[in-house]
DNA sequence: CAGTCGATGTACT
DNA sequence: GTACATCGACTGG
């Protein structure tokens, strides 16, 4: 299967964050090439959701965001944690999909190394921190384009509608209401995150 | 299993 | 100061 390219992300954010379940991130570290399917992510977009980074406009830490689809936004929360997203839409539209959780498929070895010794591997990449731990995704990452070189997404059969679950985000307050978060309902691998409604 | 809570840096009020 | 697109350790049942 094929890189997805920049067409695929600069498309109604909600659709790509639909279709983007069921592709396989891919990121090569030191010429090893790691590998997992998607299984959950959320949509954010400027506009209409208070909950974007973007929703205030275009600042220093979410200038990639508003950089045309098809480009990687990772971000530093918490005090210690990283998340990463594919940037969709246009050039100046400050809209993205959040990468939440993925199944492991090829290099588990190195992702049991980034998580540490005492992680089960069913907690290797059950959440959007423990995803960009797992594939040593971090601020050298923001801002990379999702072409295949460093980071990129295969395109891989579309999810069954009916497989797709729906439901409002996890770990947010404002634009709570938004049915704007995706999983494969039939993956162990998706997170135990609460939706926030 | 569920619930609570501290860690810890950055952006923004 | 305060909030934050989170996690892991800890508690109690």
């Amino acid at each position: 299967m094929a890189i997805l390219k920049p067409e695929f992300y600069e498309r109604d954010t909600v659709l790509v964050a639909r279709e983007l379940l069921g592709k396989i991130f891919v990121r090569k570290l030191k010429g090893e090439v790691l590998s997992g399917r998607i299984v959950e992510v959320e949509a954010y977009h400027q506009i209409g959701d208070e909950a974007a980074h973007s929703c205030r406009g275009r600042t220093g830490r979410n200038e990639v965001m508003f950089r045309r689809g098809g480009h990687l936004y990772v971000y530093f929360t918490y005090g210690m944690h990283f998340c990463m997203n594919a940037v969709t839409e246009g050039e100046g539209t400050g809209a993205a999909v959040l990468i939440r959780a993925i199944e492991p498929l090829k290099g588990i070895e190195t992702m049991r190394r980034l998580r540490g010794t005492k992680i089960p591997d069913r907690d290797l990449t059950r959440g959007p921190a423990r995803s960009c731990q797992a594939f040593g995704i971090a601020r050298e990452e923001n801002g990379l384009l999702l072409d295949g070189n460093v980071v990129g997404i295969l395109d891989a059969d579309p999810l069954p509608d009916a497989r797709i679950g729906v439901s409002c985000r996890v770990g947010i307050k404002r634009s709570r209401e938004l049915p704007w978060r995706f999983f494969d309902s039939e993956s162990d691998w998706v997170s135990k995150g609460k939706p926030s409604a």
